[in-house]
DNA sequence: GTATGTTACGCAAGCGCTTTCATTCTTGCC
DNA sequence: GGCAAGAATGAAAGCGCTTGCGTAACATAC
């Protein structure tokens, strides 16, 4: 299947050793300025590229980082995946990805993709993980980043967001707005980062002398977020807030409240969570907040990059701010 | 870096060979049954996976297949890279991702990457790719499928969605419901989908009888919608209604119209194209055209599957067919 | 001129696997 | 029981590259 040339061709035809190839091509410093100009000069013209394969074989280095994400779909994700590749190739590794669909079976294919790859390191943004692989990972000392999951241990780093910020800063601006019914769309009891929201919503009311609720099941998608929204709609006393679990929920219950025929904002203010472009591509625009998922991919693999390259790793926890980004969707509550 | 078992160590420990234990890993029947169940039970016992990169070297079959996409972010393409990797994996291939981020030298860099490892065959799925990328591609006979753009050659196949339907459904449905004032929102004149777009457009109103125009400048994205939707609600005389060249941009148009006090679809009705989630979750939904991303990626694979496979291979053209998908941001012309 | 240090380069081993081909083991049959 | 044919297994070469080490070439100091 291999059609190209071989550094065995590019040496021959400079009329050099493949040592002084490789040398040149890693950058090593051992080649004099002439030889190093030929070399160059032949690679070039020949067209030449290395096979990775043998490449990372004989070094004995994949210098590959892998990302594992649920869902590429998912418009959470791709900013994420951006800036971990651009990361990582600015680092000098090369970036796979894989996707498990939320599906645990294709996790543990994912994972094991990691492995055959050799990689340096993978950042892990599922949950849907089993022990027993990320002891498997340790196991091969594969450095492992994690979202929002695993405590920090030797090969391990976990990339903390700021949720309860986050909700902290909603909450108290829906209340400063007027708001004392706040409504919450929640998520999938299963994350751990839905259930941090979820808690942080009903921690801060109670701090503010609120009763929480009502809490109504999502999803985190759109659908979820729908019904959602119609059944807030005939809910007595009425919400004037709804503070959804994310964007996506939020488009979700604006739309069924709209279908119900209640304004957003007028009647009731509507908040969402990510900062998807759904929160700004909406109408009305959605008030949220950023957890900054560009600075997500880049702190991975920094995190993954310093993990494998460490002579004796020590896991850290990185802390990522969230901020509140005020929207078309939310307002004063109504005067009643 | 690799602190992983070898095949050395699993043969030793089932007390066979290495070339027995490859056999088994790669079914090749050679192996009987008793020795096969052996090999495979130390296999598990010891968590061993192959090596890719040895793998992939000794075997001079990387089993690999690229996907070069402009935009992870950019909302048409996750589900097509999503449904590439699945048919890929479904035909025993390992799938690798680049994003060029409209850039013509990361362009060049994901070639390379292709290049270096070793690829069977490559997705192309954007535009920025020069002519002498692709003869290095040919010339090292690596299979290659455009989207719309090459003809179709020895080792490249052309999937083509069928944009000029799309087109022509959307003029006739906007006709039918009494719209004789239609403006158009174009995307990147570089870009030949957008042209066979822009240019159907033009026919399909002459077919009818109407008159082309306004044309406006659109980039794409929400921005160019946005400026768009302000300059059609001051043009006189006024549209009743906009076909935008995608979705997002339509998102725009929307917003743009609404800002300047039109109401869609009653002043207006807006469509867009390539029905991703924004068309749904928009408000109102938009009426746009599904151009089937998903048989895009799949085909994708199955055409580079087919090619690298081949003796001869013959490049092929793939027809992708487009379907209108009604929303509500469109509706019957105001009455005048 | 020899001894010493330095730099530039080549030789060759070997990374973990596949694959060819030779060898050994079964089995059936006369 | 002996033998051929076929099945099962192993030995070893080699995929394209990196890298440790050895050597040649040259400059410098005595």
């Amino acid at each position: 299947m291999n059609h190209g040339l071989t550094i065995r061709d590019v040496a021959k035809a400079a009329g050099v050793s493949t040592a002084t190839v490789s040398n040149v091509l890693n950058k090593t410093g051992k080649v004099g300025r002439r030889t190093h100009a030929l070399v160059l000069s032949t690679v070039k013209r020949l067209g030449y590229f290395p096979n990775v394969h043998a490449r990372h074989l004989a070094s004995r280095d994949s210098r590959t980082l892998g990302i594992i994400v649920s869902d590429i779909e998912n418009p959470f994700f791709p900013e994420v995946i951006k800036s971990f590749e651009i990361r990582a190739r600015q680092l000098g590794y090369d970036a796979i990805l894989s996707d498990t669909n939320y599906d645990p079976r294709r996790t543990r294919d994912a994972a094991e993709r990691m492995m055959e790859h050799n990689v340096r390191g993978v950042a892990v943004m599922t949950s849907e993980i089993s022990l027993r692989l990320i002891h498997e990972l340790a196991r091969r000392r594969i450095a492992v980043t994690f979202l929002d999951l695993a405590p920090v241990r030797g090969y391990m780093s976990n990339l903390r967001i700021d949720y309860f910020s986050g909700v902290e800063q909603i909450v108290k601006y829906l209340y400063k707005n007027g708001h004392r019914r706040i409504a919450f769309v929640a998520g999938r009891p299963k994350l751990k980062s839905n259930n941090v929201r979820l808690e942080g919503y009903e921690k801060c009311m109670r701090d503010l002398g609120l009763e929480p609720g009502p809490i109504l099941r999502g999803d985190l998608r759109f659908e979820g977020g729908l019904a959602a929204g119609l059944a807030i709609a005939k809910h007595s006393p009425r919400p004037t807030a709804v503070m959804a679990i994310n964007d996506l929920t939020a488009v979700g219950v604006i739309k069924g409240l709209l279908r119900a025929g209640c304004r957003v904002p007028q009647d009731i203010s509507v908040t969402g969570f990510d900062k998807t472009r759904f929160a700004e591509y909406s109408n009305p625009s959605i008030t949220t907040v950023d957890i900054h998922r560009d600075m997500l991919g880049k702190l991975a693999a920094d995190a993954l990059h310093e993990l494998s390259c460490a002579a004796d790793p020590h896991g850290r926890e990185y802390q990522v701010p969230a901020e509140l980004i005020l929207g078309d969707s939310s307002g004063p509550a109504p005067v009643e």
